[in-house]
DNA sequence: CTCACTTTCTATGGTCTCCACAATTAGTGG
DNA sequence: CCACTAATTGTGGAGACCATAGAAAGTGAG
């Protein structure tokens, strides 16, 4: 099993329970001490201490009690979303954008420029400076008050933070992002393929948010692929989780095909299908088919709770969920929920956003892996 | 995140230490207090103490010291694999067996009996009480000292332990397995899908046993597949993970019908196979290459550690293993190791038992899920 | 056989964290 | 203004951990 040590001394038993205290603070509407006494399984007594070395901290703040209840009035505390900030770059293969956050989701800042394919390392990279420093001027965050940047790039990452290989944006391949923005950030700067960042986003505050296992499929020109298995992002042994579009078998690389047959936008075929236009409904059905078949292939072996269709696609969710759901269904022993995205264009700058800030918090509380020696 | 309330009072950090201590002599030679104080982070003194609990509760015991080393010598310590027992049953479309083990895994008793594929839903029952029966004699351990008991099955199992529906065993569909054995153990039966119960076997005491993310395949005259992913075995949201089989585009339907092309037994098959026969070869390959793309999906879609080759075929690993790895080296970006079990036919009655190990200890150690009110 | 040396064992006292319980305080409602 | 309610504050105690110092049980050299 696990290798984890999960004990320690006192001063431990007090930070696990600090944690406790404060992910059930965030995770709610503010709260008085005897309610967060019941939901931490603490005594009321030590919830106090608990909550005193939080506000001592600035993670949680006092807000004015609620009258004209019976008893005495109990103070109440919040979760300090204002504590922390942090930032995430999507950086595309026709776009390049970022966003500032704090610790609730709430964006401060947000920016964004095109990008032509062809814009080559250098152009694309110094569009990327730009939007960041213009987000970060906007929002009013000190760069040095950020916890941490996440980085979302299309193609394969690796730990330290270099592309190994990117098919969208061929010159990307080989490059170091954590290296070239960690010259412009002091903080922790991560780096992930944009799928997985936006299955990330979608597990946060999107429509997966209650669920623990799902398939997340970011649609659009390409189609890639994110998995969140019990709770957490899956990313493999070496990083290279995710990518189903390598394998001809799954449909996924022709499956764009049949919507080239159109002459025009992409928009325009959804628009006709919507409309009911029969070339159109065609083209769509044989779009999901091939869509179809991969996703079959993650249900069946996975048997997640939920198969979340994002990216640029999911704002034609209404003529791709009920057709997905039908091929689905025909394939798979359990058909889960289907569902759109809900999050926009912005859900991979978003991803990388939680990213940085899972890693943050991560380094705050220590993470229990002292490693045996 | 995760909801768990991790810490409590000081009972509570006891009782994680004390599990630490004991998962560290578990995985270990015996062991002097300085060595596991080391391993554990603890004091000497506090991990004193915890060794005292252990002895107490009669999980650990004291083994004489090491003679002729430098300073007084120290007093051993070791977990006690005598300390518990259980039964692990596998029942087949054509055998059925049953293990009694200790702690360790030492198998204390084994006993098996060929049913045929026809006998029919009470006639198998029976089968399985009796090798149970005889297992439990000859082992010498008294029913009631066992934890817990495993059982698979092939086919989707639910959480309640009832047969969903099984294609191997068309008449075991709507039993209820736990209910059964209930009757005849009185300690906790658990049931699960056989190729699941086969990779936990794999990551307990075969050769996935550092693997923390691997694809087992049971490959036989159906294939079936266990997923373990972050260390953990993967059930999915309903439990009906792993069942790849059921679509036609991953090949693992029609991968056997290139074997049954050959007349007689497939162990001679595989035997004309290495002895260099080439039509025998061709059946392989072919074989190989129909399980090859399910297996390649996987492959891509999780990246993982390993690829394990287990169930029946796994005899035959020498003419298969190559091969697939050829065709997973096609097909994949990072193609992981490809190895075949060692453990043998026992493999699925092992992960059995080790099913019902798990939930004794679980239970044992309270496991911190106390649910938020 | 004795003595120096090494390492473990045992015992003590101190600190930290949590908890239970009692006394106090600040409101509501009649 | 007085009962009633529920939160706050304060006290004492128990449990678990740690550091440290001295006793104990071996080895190895002379």
């Amino acid at each position: 099993m696990s290798d984890e040590i999960l004990g320690g001394d006192l001063s431990r038993l007090r930070q696990l329970n600090t944690q406790t205290a404060l992910r059930v603070l965030r995770g709610a509407e503010p709260m008085t001490l005897t309610e967060l006494a019941k939901r931490t399984g603490l005594s009321r007594a030590s919830t106090e201490d608990v909550v005193d070395d939080l506000i001592a901290q600035r993670r949680v703040a006092e807000v004015p009690p609620v009258a004209g209840v019976m008893g005495r009035p109990a103070r109440r505390y919040r979760f300090r979303g204002d504590a922390g900030h942090a930032l995430g770059v999507d950086i595309g293969a026709h776009r390049v954008r970022a966003l500032v956050t704090d610790l609730d989701g709430t964006v401060l800042g947000r920016a964004q420029a095109e990008v032509p394919d062809s814009a080559g390392r250098e152009k694309r990279l110094a569009a990327a400076d730009e939007v960041v420093d213009t987000c970060l001027r906007d929002s009013g965050v000190d760069p040095a008050d950020l916890w941490g940047a996440g980085v979302a790039s299309s193609g394969l990452v690796d730990p330290t933070g270099k592309v190994v290989l990117s098919v969208a944006i061929p010159e990307w391949t080989g490059l170091n992002l954590a290296e070239h923005f960690g010259k412009k950030i002091q903080a922790p700067v991560l780096v992930d393929n944009d799928s997985r960042l936006a299955a990330l986003a979608e597990q946060w505050r999107g429509v997966a948010r209650y669920a623990k296992d799902f398939i997340y499929l970011l649609a659009g020109l390409r189609t890639g692929l994110g998995l969140v298995i019990d709770g957490k992002l899956h990313r493999g042994f070496a990083g290279a989780a995710g990518e189903m579009g390598a394998l001809p078998a799954a449909g996924w690389i022709r499956a764009q095909d049949h919507l080239a047959t159109w002459e025009g936008e992409v928009g325009d075929l959804f628009a006709a299908a919507r409309a009911g236009d029969r070339r159109a409904l065609g083209a769509v059905r044989r779009y999901v088919k091939d869509l179809s078949v991969g996703t079959a292939a993650l249900v069946l072996a996975l048997d997640p709770q939920m198969v979340v269709l994002g990216g640029g696609f999911s704002r034609s969710a209404d003529v791709l969920l009920e057709p997905l759901r039908r091929e689905l269904d025909k394939q798979c022993i359990r058909t889960p929920e289907v569902r759109a995205s809900t999050l926009g264009e912005e859900s991979v700058a978003l991803g990388a956003v939680r990213l940085a800030l899972d890693h943050a918090e991560r380094a705050m509380f220590g993470e229990a892996a002292r490693l045996k020696s």
